[in-house]
DNA sequence: ACCTGAACACCGTTCAAGT
DNA sequence: ACCTGAACACCGTTCAAGT
């Protein structure tokens, strides 16, 4: 991949990230791109490793965006703060979310935020094995709670009440459950939601150092 | 999709996770399915809505195969024995991951494991918003863990060594804490770490019913 | 009613040729 | 060295016709 000199690769991020936000995951391809671009399809090429490398720039694109407070004494706001920044980022583009799911970056700008978690993480005294196990703990909090947004059985749809409604359809006497849960996110929203599982999470890692 | 009578529907799904499991994503195509079953592609439009469809096949079989004991006097036991079937249900078949983090699916056999997950939550004590807030952390971190292990920062690939090495190759100033971590890793394995993660969220919701 | 081949409108990508 | 059009080998799906 050498760097090439008719677009810069912020040009392509801005220009992949737009048609996602616009279109959805399927209204950027190639074609789609280059077009928006003003060139063919085999130009894409020249900045980025196929379809794959073109997906790896917008996941790079929203985390991008990511952002959360300086350090204070207080690790566990500071592990909420980055937490709900990382959260706040991926929200913003949800046509985006399948790919920040499901394909890998490791690009430096992707990586700034999960360090800025670590860092948070290991004030709390803990390292090696346990701060690994904590990281992996709230990394997995935070990318599952985006994910049950975009398609668990609880995500809101463009109408709350469609959500409902398929749950109440359900035998009630095996899903009672689901049911309950159901009506309480009528009344509820991702954010206080977000927040309270984010405390409990917290006061899991809390006073635990090993 | 009314019940036609050529295949039946275990059979379209035992043959689709097959494709998956040994061919990847890209192994499952309409072509590939209906050549696998000795027909043409459009007969398979008279057992599924479409590609959609047809993926939301796969994630269901994958679900199904989640398995739990039945529940004891033991709320948190119970919740961390869900926890981990649904868990190692997605794990068994990793080429499937994405579409499991990516279709919505709301057949009864991919509920069953979230209502069992409800049920030993609710015997915490907790109800309504608490409930709801209990089970979408939960579910969360189950989600999120098995996202990380296919694409996260320390996710694993064929040699343990090159995630090492990737992480290694960073800027040591900038990413000391994801280096001890990978090194951590190392020496470690997913199924203590989902263990430990599932005791962090676990302590996190004792003795707090509300 | 269920099934299905032919045809269409797309993809991503290879290859070879431009400058 | 960088760029790019034409062509290829695939997709999913529409449509119309079979039984």
């Amino acid at each position: 991949m050498p760097a090439p000199r008719k677009f810069t690769r912020e040009r392509l991020q801005a220009a992949a990230l737009a048609l996602v936000d616009a279109a959805g995951l399927d209204g950027l391809t190639m074609r789609s791109l280059a077009t928006e671009l003003g060139t063919g399809p085999m130009t894409i090429y020249n900045y980025v490793d196929g379809r794959g490398g073109l997906e790896r720039l917008v996941t790079e694109a929203v985390m991008a965006e990511a952002a959360w407070p300086e350090p204070s004494d207080d690790w566990r706001a500071d592990v909420h703060a980055v937490a709900e920044g990382m959260w706040r980022a991926v929200r913003a583009h949800p046509h985006a979310i399948p790919l920040i799911l499901t394909r890998r970056s490791l690009d430096l700008t992707t990586l700034r935020p999960a360090e800025a978690l670590v860092q948070a993480l290991a004030r709390s005294g803990r390292s090696g094995a346990d701060l690994l196990v904590a990281f992996r703990t709230v990394s997995a909090f935070v990318t599952g709670f985006a994910q049950a947004e975009l398609v668990g059985p609880l995500s809101r749809d463009k109408d709350v009440t469609e959500t409902t409604g398929r749950i109440a359809a359900l035998p009630r006497d095996q899903f009672a459950g689901l049911a309950e849960i159901a009506t309480a996110a009528e009344a509820s929203d991702p954010e206080t939601e977000f927040a309270a599982g984010m405390r409990i999470v917290l006061h899991g890692l809390q006073g635990k150092t090993r």
